[in-house]
DNA sequence: CGAGCTGTTGATCTCAATCAATCTGAGTGG
DNA sequence: CCACTCAGATTGATTGAGATCAACAGCTCG
């Protein structure tokens, strides 16, 4: 029953979407379910990984901390998604510690389930391949975040990223957790965080109401972002 | 004869180096030679690419400009080493400038022939993954350092990448290149690299000569770059 | 020689961190 | 229903690391 159940998890998961049934019916022996609650630990960073995670629901965050004990988000994974694929591959030690945010689901999928999904299918290897391509793609965009941007343009860079180009140009962006761990992802202080948030109030680009901000003029804002 | 000359410069190739000769030949019309002189662009950001790189012989530099023009190196490509798989995975316009730091020759294998490849040898595509992972932990790596680390606390982890610690206490470092370069790849102005050696060598923890740096006591240098 | 890199040194400035106090609102329990 | 708590968020004052600006030294190479 529970094996029932893990290959309707699978079958709904991104990542497998293009397998065969028969291709998930091989997977499931290498599935475990683990589920965990809020700020619970799913792996340390050091930790050794014995296979890639899936997101089922619930939110995982992939943090850093410094010898002072400076914890740093680099990443907080949503349900679809999936994590810890690069140690899987490497056998490394895990860069960097991984937590729930809110009491979840996750399918630990080992790598010799992974390995025989994509000696069976090239597709898959590509689906995986791209997968880690865009990981690729954003942590680059993070390096030059943190590395050539003030922290306004940080903080209007994060808001474009939730804005559709398609839409008005006034519209609502609701942040997805809190403040303290969005100013983490920035790598801002929460302090700063906010009062970036006021200036760029006070500016007349945004207005800010609890967790719901409001651009005000998608275009200026993209201008300021730039300048 | 350039055909043959090919397929001996792809078998040296560490991405190929599993690959049958019948595997070499069949990537081989998928590969175009690219020469390039010192500071020639390979690249630009925001082009498409229809392949990835590998480097045969000379350096290439992967680097963002802010709007303002400063430049960032993200990454410096050795001979042996592959670039631009990501963009090629996901055929989106490249994230980075790359630029020949010397006269150099480069493979450009187009990303037909590597699907062919993978689909032939589930263990080629492996090893594509562990390749992409692996570039993927270094990012993580400097995420976390541009982050969590001090100036100093970056120069060191640079210096000590290079330290072998099976061999004694006191050894040379010898910079790959010149210190405007490794500044830009440790996020400093060349001014404060220059100052944080300085400050280094007064402490009695290295000695700098010209591009050779002598670390004087590995294990002071190690617990420095924690504290 | 002088032009042009590469690297060093000094003076100053600036952005964001830090430290500290306060505020808000959502629970919690009497 | 209200007092209490406590995490999240805001605001102010101060600090500091590293950037910036500027000058200059050493060198290689035409």
């Amino acid at each position: 029953m529970s094996q029932i159940d893990v290959r309707a998890l699978l079958r709904h998961q991104p990542m497998f979407h293009q397998l065969s049934d028969a291709q998930i019916d091989a997977l499931a022996p290498g599935v475990r379910e683990v589920r965990g609650q809020k700020s619970q630990v799913v792996f340390h960073r050091g930790d050794v990984c014995e296979g890639l995670y899936l997101v089922v629901y619930g939110r995982v965050k992939l943090s850093i901390s410094s010898a002072q004990g400076v914890e740093k988000v680099i990443e907080i994974i949503q349900p679809g998604q999936s994590f810890a694929e690069a140690v899987m591959f490497l056998g490394t030690p895990c860069p960097v510690t991984a937590q729930f945010l809110e009491d979840g689901l996750l399918l630990q999928v080992e790598a010799s389930a992974i390995d025989r999904a994509m000696t069976d299918d090239p597709a898959f290897a590509r689906r995986l391949l791209a997968g880690l391509s865009m990981r690729l793609h954003s942590l680059i965009r993070d390096v030059e975040r943190y590395s050539i941007e003030s922290s306004t343009q940080r903080v209007l860079g994060y808001l474009l990223q939730y804005a559709d180009p398609e839409q008005g140009a006034q519209q609502v962006v609701t942040l997805p957790v809190n403040k303290n761990l969005i100013a983490s992802r920035l790598n801002l202080t929460p302090e700063t965080f906010s009062r970036v948030l006021h200036q760029l109030s006070d500016a007349g680009l945004l207005a800010v109401n609890g967790r719901d901000i409001t651009l005000l003029d998608l275009d200026k804002v993209r201008a300021f972002g730039c300048g």
